[in-house]
DNA sequence: CTAGGGCTTCCATTCACTGGAAGGTCAACT
DNA sequence: AGTTGACCTTCCAGTGAATGGAAGCCCTAG
């Protein structure tokens, strides 16, 4: 298979396919012609990188896991460390994201949105510092 | 005031605000021996830009709300937009999030973690493609 | 024999910093 | 006067995970 097979087949772009084999997670034959030449392992393991990079997983726990998917005597509970330890970083992103989303409601609920230049937005975003910093400042 | 100063008032790593002057968002003034010397309004801007880069507004946000901050003659409306399609990226994050997370929880919830090797995540991650994938290949 | 599509490599760019090296400056203490 | 040590300067490189583009092979169809 052509590098434009395997793109099809695993829905990554060639690009990012050749990115994968520049940093060593994949590592396609070449042709006479000099072409890359995927084998089926190799398809397969790409659909598995498009799959935990969908769900999220960095290049690093990307090899991971793939390492261990090839262990056959692998535990489990090394695979689930690293899913839980990501199920982590994915919930403490979302509360981020919540508590960011929840002030900017909140300033976009207040602000008029018209043709004057009251905003509350912009009055936030450029208020004195907030209680704790003037304490420290004040100290 | 010298970069250590107003890091200090706002925050932000002197790295970072010397990265800022980089980009044109704040312009210091230099001392005789070449130090960055940053006035109260210089001060007061990179706390804005911090405030505003910690409700998740990329730079170039940054650069706009605070040219709108700067103009007396602003309307309301546009500092709403911007703020509304940044809402838009974060509810839409969020989403995304929220998906893997509920696919990952899953998995790991269906994992048993412990030495054997069988994983239903790493399972998941190597099945072969799923119906709407098989009908496109199929076709 | 030429046009096209696919493939190759290499380099630059993205975003928003961050780290580190090499060296100048300044205030304080000996 | 000398010397720490903290602070400042510039410049270069690296992060993650690709992505864009240029220049140039390769292969097949017409």
């Amino acid at each position: 298979m052509n590098i434009g097979d395997v793109a099809a087949l695993s829905g990554l772009p060639a690009k990012t396919i050749r990115y994968y084999e520049d940093i060593g997670l994949v590592k396609p034959l070449r042709s006479a012609n000099g072409y890359r030449s995927f084998r089926e392992s190799d398809a397969h393991k790409l659909a598995f990188l498009g799959r935990a990079r969908a769900l999220g997983f960095s290049i690093e726990d990307c090899r991971n896991l793939m390492a261990l998917y090839e262990d056959e005597h692998r535990a489990s509970a090394e695979v689930k460390d690293i899913a839980e330890h990501h199920l982590e970083r994915i919930d403490s992103k979302i509360a981020e994201l919540k508590e960011m989303r929840a002030t900017l409601a909140h300033l976009v609920d207040a602000c008029a949105g018209d043709h004057r230049p009251d905003c509350p937005i912009l009055a936030d975003l450029a208020k004195e510092q907030s209680g704790e910093d003037r304490l420290e400042n004040t100290a």
